[in-house]
DNA sequence: AAAATACTTAAGTGATCGCTTGACAATTTG
DNA sequence: CAAATTGTCAAGCGATCACTTAAGTATTTT
């Protein structure tokens, strides 16, 4: 029962995870390039990967006996606009605050 | 071992807690004014508030019997400069590809 | 002071998570 | 073909998660 933006977010707050997604940005890489650097198995890494891609943050593709996995940046920009959108509407509302407090000092003049 | 981001982006993986961040962007609310519309006991709502203190994306305050949260702002924005900077950073490698592309497609003619 | 309100704590439970090891493909390479 | 490489599947295990109910505590309200 879990929406796109669930995953993308559980799949995000997993530092094993993160750590893939940077050195995915760098550009693609194979499973074991991606496990190389982990402190774990490989099958491990290729669970984390599951998440990944079930979130949608990451694609694979195989070819012959090596899987290449490269970001999916639609998901990367649902999730920063998720969280954007929410800044802002926070800023907006302490400005209506700011500006209602103002209006009534104005007025106890 | 968890640090803030992964606090933050684990906090905004369950649907529950983004509600929450939801109806706190409009402005402060007491427990129980966020308790009310959520299918779940009020020890559950405490749970989930606890979660998202803890990733500094809410912070609370209690006067008298209330209990005041309102969201924190700073974490809100680091989660999204983190998505952002991955994003930029693919961009800016795919960018890199396409001149690479359009240099080898030069050197051919 | 008694009753109502608003939250808090504790104990327990079933589900999911992150990881392991071990066995098993499938595809190159020597 | 044999060996090495690269990935996949399955079972299992301890830890954490998302709740629940029951029993508090502290603060107003009447």
């Amino acid at each position: 029962m879990l929406n796109q933006l669930d995953r993308t977010f559980q799949a995000l707050g997993d530092p094993t995870r993160r750590a893939i997604v940077e050195r995915l940005a760098d550009g693609p890489a194979s499973v074991s390039e991606l496990a190389a650097p982990l402190p774990m198995s490989l099958p491990a890494v290729m669970l984390h990967l599951k998440v990944l891609e079930e979130s949608g943050l990451v694609v694979s593709e195989k070819k012959g006996r090596v899987r290449t996995c490269r970001i999916e940046p639609m998901m990367l920009s649902q999730a920063e606009r998720w969280v954007g959108e929410r800044r802002r509407m926070w800023e907006r509302n302490l400005d209506r605050l700011g500006a209602f407090l103002d209006e009534t000092a104005e007025e106890r003049k």
